[in-house]
DNA sequence: CGCTTTATTGACCCGAATCAAGTAGAGTGG
DNA sequence: CCACTCTACTTGATTCGGGTCAATAAAGCG
């Protein structure tokens, strides 16, 4: 199996041999973790990213009264915190959400790619500019979308996120959230969570439990999450 | 008064005088708009991306049921939607707030940028990331602070967003949002969020009226906002 | 000066939080 | 193999924040 960085890039543009050669060589360091470990931490400045190869994680915040805020969920794939080579500080965590294993990326080695590999750093930076329009898209849905609608939303999105790095197909994967890191994602208690989510399997469009979903009817579980994939920029253009 | 982008890029690291120059060749084409005009259409694929010299802007996304979210509030010297340069399609609209003054840049231009400088390449991919930031940080917002906080987070915020750019200073400045706006990036009504300001009013620690927010106690209105810069990534760093 | 947009206030009601209790598995150890 | 514990999930009762509807005041603006 592919690198899954791999595979999420190529999904949107050609890399050359030699890009993905840069890209095998830059992801040798590789580790294991457990569930809910903290990956990074909120308030350091790392000198390397981290790079989810398989597992789930969370990137999270948490607020003066210990409220926790769950921002972004992440797969296989996904350069968890690729913008730490930029940013002062990370403005959050990014803790495990299950058994994950990463590669961790020298931030020296990614400056220096972005020297000599342009066509790979603006897909890098595609990258980036991704993950802000999922989080992006999260703000309607918190704001705005019923509670029903935005666990449709979640499920709809991570099904095609999940496919694009072979992790899903046959509309069925496993996703191990607990109803408390589901209210955690919308901002609902899990008391209120718990019954939209018994709302949205009443529907019959998906069976969610056990940490497996299995969407029943696409179509109409896209409808109700309003779900529309353009945010996550999955056609194969020249970047 | 230099190019607002300009400002917001050396607050946080050195520029040389030939990346001044290539910011300022970049951004010769001006246009000028009134309020509530598009400046960016959702679903659509622009060949440039539009530099916000004057003014404020809202990056918004509408329901299926007509309601509205704004997801950011944009002040001079943010690239609106640079990250067009990068994705399929626009997944928000941008509409202006005010009268504003805007520059177009050609993706050409700046892909050719991409190739030829990388360390001004890493800059405006920070100045994508912490746009990124930002929105991270309005998910909490909204997910989890009471709506007082949320207008005291947010009045914090654009202080040192406008500061950064010249456009603020002994803490007051211009900001042109209705309550409706307001209620629109918070995710909720009207009537509320008029209560909500209200409350945060007859605390005393800001004045918040026809279009001009005063700040009487930066201390105490960073505490009810839970305010951190560090998501701003203000350091002047080499990055 | 009327017309429209924005802000404010009151009444009413519903969605969602909180509190509280109970159930079901999964693991652990005797 | 069963009691014990821990965690996740479920359900009911109660409370309250915040939405909706409606009316009015105030402020632009053509």
């Amino acid at each position: 199996m592919p690198n899954p960085l791999v595979l999420h890039l190529r999904r949107r543009d050609e890399l050359s041999p030699d890009e993905e050669e840069a890209i095998e060589r830059l992801t040798q360091r590789r580790q294991t973790f457990s569930e809910n470990q903290e990956l990074v931490a909120e308030g350091t400045a790392p000198k390397q990213s981290c790079l989810l190869l398989k597992g789930f994680a969370y990137r999270q915040h948490i607020t003066r009264e210990g409220r926790r805020s769950i921002s972004q969920v992440h797969v296989p794939g996904d350069f968890v915190d690729l913008h730490s080579l930029l940013l002062d500080k990370i403005d959050h965590s990014v803790v495990s959400a299950s058994k994950v294993e990463v590669s961790w990326v020298a931030h020296s080695d990614l400056r220096r790619l972005t020297e000599t590999h342009p066509h790979l750093t603006r897909l890098l930076w595609m990258a980036t500019t991704v993950d802000a329009a999922i989080t992006r898209r999260a703000i309607s849905v918190v704001g705005r979308y019923a509670p029903q609608a935005r666990l449709a939303h979640l499920a709809c999105e991570l099904y095609v996120r999940l496919s694009t790095v072979g992790e899903a197909s046959d509309l069925r994967f496993r996703f191990p959230a607990t109803q408390v890191d589901l209210a955690d994602m919308f901002g609902l208690s899990t008391v209120h969570l718990n019954r939209s989510l018994q709302d949205l399997r009443s529907t019959g469009v998906v069976t969610w439990d056990a940490g497996e979903i299995v969407i029943r009817d696409w179509d109409r579980l896209v409808d109700i999450g309003q779900f529309d994939v353009t945010h996550l920029s999955l056609k194969k253009a020249r970047r």
